[in-house]
DNA sequence: CGTCGGTCGTAC
DNA sequence: GACGTACGACCGACGT
């Protein structure tokens, strides 16, 4: 054994197709196939282990377009394509070796052989002992002095004279036996009539491929002769083709092949995700000793020492707010010091600490850190103006990074993330509601963790966020939009709680009369509210026809849908259930609880959720004001309930038809594209292509029937569905959606599009380049497959409308505050914005909008904003 | 007494 | 089984 350092160099997709076709089919319980990923951490755990590698790297294959086949465009091309449980692991594979810490080496137009055979040259001249790890023999050739290669399907390592042994050349000639043969995997032609035996001796006689060529003539066997006679271009091609490029313009990085310990919070993630259970077990109990402990915040107790701190602070700063609703403590972290914090709750104090926030926030050279960034900012005056230094929100970068995935809240990605176990709500010191009490050592040091945390998120999050499309994202999105939404919190929106008040009186009459005439037509008392006993009452006691059972529990569904087919057939009682539930709903969900909701002044403030949906949209809780009603009589009167301030008006934007518009542009249908450019009615001119009819000629039946075809489309909805909801047969149903698609095929291929990407790359990506994951799309549960699919072509069309709505949102904000300072934002209804604007200026602010609105992206078809306003928000929707 | 899953219904 | 994204009220089972 010689003492030279070693460097190991991984073969990285040969090692994934050997490790996928010798381990056994293995999936999660999801069905997110794993056997690939394993064996091939198997593999690479077996190496780390036993030969502990002083330098250790991975190269990969970029493209299929290589040096290779600009030579020979028939290169690979008989190769089947990879197997699609083998394609979707790669991406798995990735994150293995990240995690592992070892980097991988790729270079577009080359492929990982030259990769390999390049750094190998350079390693093995720099004195290292250079093993190439591979299942593919075609590395043989490169095998010489100092450098060996590991073959993972035979388990063996070939020196110089194992090679010798079994080609029966050395290393240098077999590139020559290779291209004599043919390769019928990746398409090398060779010579016709001879194989691998004949291959090896007449090399082995002659001494090289040109040797050879030169004395054709003088060989034997007359296949042979004649095949070297009529195929000596193709031979010569074939030897370029099969010899591994050793010249490629790399550089052998020696410090960034250091072999490392692995990240084992991210190795932990990975076998979690994957159910490895008995590597996670190998592992080890979860520690937090590899996350350095976070020591407690010490408290500052005086307004100086707080201005002292942050003056000299650097560039980045850690704030984070503790306490729900009632402030409770503001922390500040800053790199390699201790963090402090000042508790709210000393009166001295609390306009100290808001005003240095203020100061922070207003720095156009500081960066704020912090997770949850507007519930901190919060703590500033309302009215202030928006942040001029840059917002580094760790709840929003991983919410860009894996929406859908998991939580993002600070516990959980720092379980994830950084293997550290922070305080519970209960250890720090808010049990049963109650506050940790000023200066006690559990809020010290839950402070400490509240603003360390995010400043040691931020750099592997910032890292993986990158520069590309998803953190531009961020900084064009995101992190602009955080305080415009604050500001839309703070300014709520006035409710008329007289009126809410007495709608609740009247609805309260009439839910008694009604509850009064079910128990009487029920021929006895029971709980309306209650599914399962009215199930009982209806289909037991009244023997009404059998309907539905619900999903989970297999108890009688009473839905809406099935007492509108009871009361269909006439029968009374599901009359009389379907008004009281209408009343009952409108008025627990919203009659009653809004007014509870608001503050002095009588406006509501809601919060926009801006971490949660999967697909980017916002959500808004505390209250919902994204489903206030509108449909029914009745819900409308709730609406007119949100009403303007005195001397103002509320004025509303509404996008028209945006997700139809984003499909059209997405599927690229010149059809569907001409159709918006001639400002047509879109559910119309579906139904003219749909029915076969002219556009003057549509019924509005059928034109209910083309707007559900168009909703559906944008949901994913299948035949059976739309049969479903429109009330015809599955077959009828069939028909039209074969119709929509033979005038608009685009948004067919749109749909092979999006699901090929999402099977090839396990996700699905917005025009912005917003990505939602669909891990289950590879399940083997045909419900949760399915699910997936729907997720897939929905996001794009569903995230696109989302960040559109969410840019124009930022530029109308900005421009109000310079040409409209007394209107502002109040409230985003997914395609509407809702504000508020002196009265006088109403038209000018409705015309800003829908500017900003229409101007927001430039799609293949025109953005259409409809603008309207009123003393209330349905008055300015007529 | 609180928590949580289930069902239902509101919006886009 | 069959239509995407949310939030929340109410019921009722379960645990403290």
């Amino acid at each position: 054994m010689s003492s030279r350092p070693r460097l190991y160099l991984i073969d990285g997709l040969s090692n994934a197709f050997r490790a996928f076709y010798a381990i056994r089919e293995l999936s999660t319980s999801q069905g997110e196939p794993t056997n690939a990923v394993y064996g091939f951490v198997q593999m690479l755990r077996k190496l780390l282990r036993e030969e502990n590698p002083e330098l250790v790297g991975v190269a990969w294959d970029v493209s299929d377009v290589t040096v290779r086949t600009e030579r020979y465009a028939d290169y690979k091309a008989n190769r089947a394509p990879m197997p699609e449980g083998l394609r979707a692991q790669l991406p798995r594979i990735r994150e293995a070796l990240g995690a592992f810490r070892i980097p991988v080496v790729e270079l577009a137009g080359y492929e990982a052989d030259d990769v390999l055979g390049t750094l190998a040259r350079q390693g093995a001249a720099q004195g290292y002992d250079v093993v190439l790890v591979s299942a593919d023999k075609d590395l043989m050739q490169l095998v010489a002095p100092g450098i060996a290669v590991f073959h993972t399907g035979r388990n063996r390592l070939y020196d110089e004279a194992a090679v010798e042994a079994e080609w029966g050349v050395p290393p240098a000639r077999v590139a020559d036996v290779l291209a004599l043969q043919g390769d019928s995997v990746d398409n090398v032609p060779g010579v016709p009539g001879i194989g691998e035996k004949g291959a090896r001796q007449l090399i082995a006689e002659h001494g090289s491929l040109e040797a050879l060529l030169a004395n054709a003539a003088a060989v034997k066997r007359k296949a042979y002769r004649e095949g070297l006679e009529q195929h000596r271009e193709q031979a010569l091609l074939s030897k370029e083709l099969v010899t591994i490029h050793t010249e490629l313009p790399l550089t052998l990085d020696v410090a960034a092949l250091r072999h490392e310990p692995p990240d084992t919070a991210a190795l932990r993630a990975l076998y979690g995700a994957l159910e490895f259970e008995t590597l996670l077990a190998e592992l080890g109990p979860e520690a937090t000793v590899e996350s350095e402990a976070i020591p407690a915040a010490r408290e500052l107790t005086s307004p100086d020492e707080l201005a002292t701190l942050l003056a000299a602070a650097g560039a980045e700063l850690a704030v984070a707010r503790l306490g729900e609703e009632e402030p409770v403590a503001l922390a500040f972290a800053v790199p390699g010091e201790e963090p402090r914090y000042v508790d709210l709750r000393r009166d001295e104090m609390r306009e100290a600490a808001a005003a240095r926030l203020g100061t922070l926030a207003a720095d156009p050279d500081g960066s704020l850190v912090g997770h949850d960034l507007k519930e901190v900012l919060r703590l500033l005056p309302p009215e202030s103006e928006r942040p001029a230094a840059a917002l580094w929100d760790t709840m929003l970068v991983s919410y860009l990074l894996r929406a859908s995935v998991h939580g993002h809240g600070l516990s959980e990605l720092a379980r994830e993330r950084l293997g550290y176990e922070p305080l519970s709500a209960r250890e720090a010191g808010w049990e049963r509601g109650a506050q940790p009490p000023v200066g006690d050592e559990r809020l010290a040091r839950a402070a400490g963790e509240a603003a360390v945390l995010p400043l040691r998120l931020l750099e592997p999050l910032r890292d993986e966020l990158g520069t590309g499309a998803l953190a531009r994202v961020y900084r064009e999105i995101e992190a602009p939009l955080l305080p415009v939404l604050l500001a839309m919190e703070n300014a709520g929106i006035a409710l008329d709680g007289e009126l809410l008040r007495t709608m609740s009186g009247e609805m309260e009459g009439e839910l008694g009369a009604l509850e009064r005439e079910a128990h009487a037509l029920a021929g006895e008392p029971f709980n309306l509210n209650s599914p399962r006993q009215l199930g009982e009452i209806l289909f037991e006691k009244l023997g009404y026809p059998a309907g539905r059972r619900t999903q989970k529990t297999k108890r009688w569904s009473t839905d809406a849908d099935t007492l509108a087919a009871l009361a269909a057939k006439g029968f009374p009682l599901p009359e009389v259930l379907l008004r009281y539930r209408e009343l009952a709903k409108l008025k627990s969900t919203y009659v009653d609880a809004l007014p509870a909701l608001c503050d002095a002044e009588g406006r509501v403030h809601t919060r926009f959720q801006q971490a949660v949906a999967a697909t980017g949209r916002l959500s808004s809780t505390n209250p919902n004001l994204q489903n206030i009603p509108v449909r029914t009589e009745l819900g409308r009167r709730i609406r007119r309930a949100f009403r303007a301030a005195p001397g103002a008006v509320l004025v509303a934007a509404d996008y028209s038809q945006i997700e139809l518009r984003v499909l059209a542009h997405i599927a690229a249908e010149p059809e569907l594209i001409a159709a918006f450019q001639r400002g047509e009615d879109i559910h119309r001119t579906t139904a003219a292509s749909v029915f076969g009819v002219a556009p003057e000629l549509v019924t509005s039946d059928q034109r209910r029937a083309a707007k559900t075809i168009n909703f559906g489309l944008i949901y994913g909805m299948s035949a059976f569905g739309l049969a479903q909801n429109l009330g015809v047969e599955t077959r009828e149903a069939e028909r039209f959606i074969a119709a929509y698609f033979a005038r608009f095929s685009r948004v067919q291929e749109y749909m092979r599009e999006t699901l090929a990407t999402a099977e090839r790359e396990g996700r699905v990506e917005t025009l912005a380049g917003r990505i939602r994951w669909l891990p289950e799309i590879h399940s083997k549960s045909w419900n949760l497959r399915e699910n997936a699919r729907r997720m897939a072509i929905n996001a794009r069309i569903q995230g696109t409308a989302a960040d559109i709505l969410k840019r124009a949102m930022i530029a109308v904000d900005r421009r109000l505050r310079t040409e409209q300072p007394e209107a502002r934002l109040l409230l985003t209804v997914h395609d509407e914005l809702v504000l508020e604007a002196p009265a006088a200026a109403a038209a000018a602010t409705a015309a800003l909008v829908r500017t900003e609105m229409e101007g927001a992206e430039r799609l293949a078809v025109p953005l259409v904003a409809e603008t309207g306003w009123g003393d209330n928000w349905m008055a300015a929707k007529d």
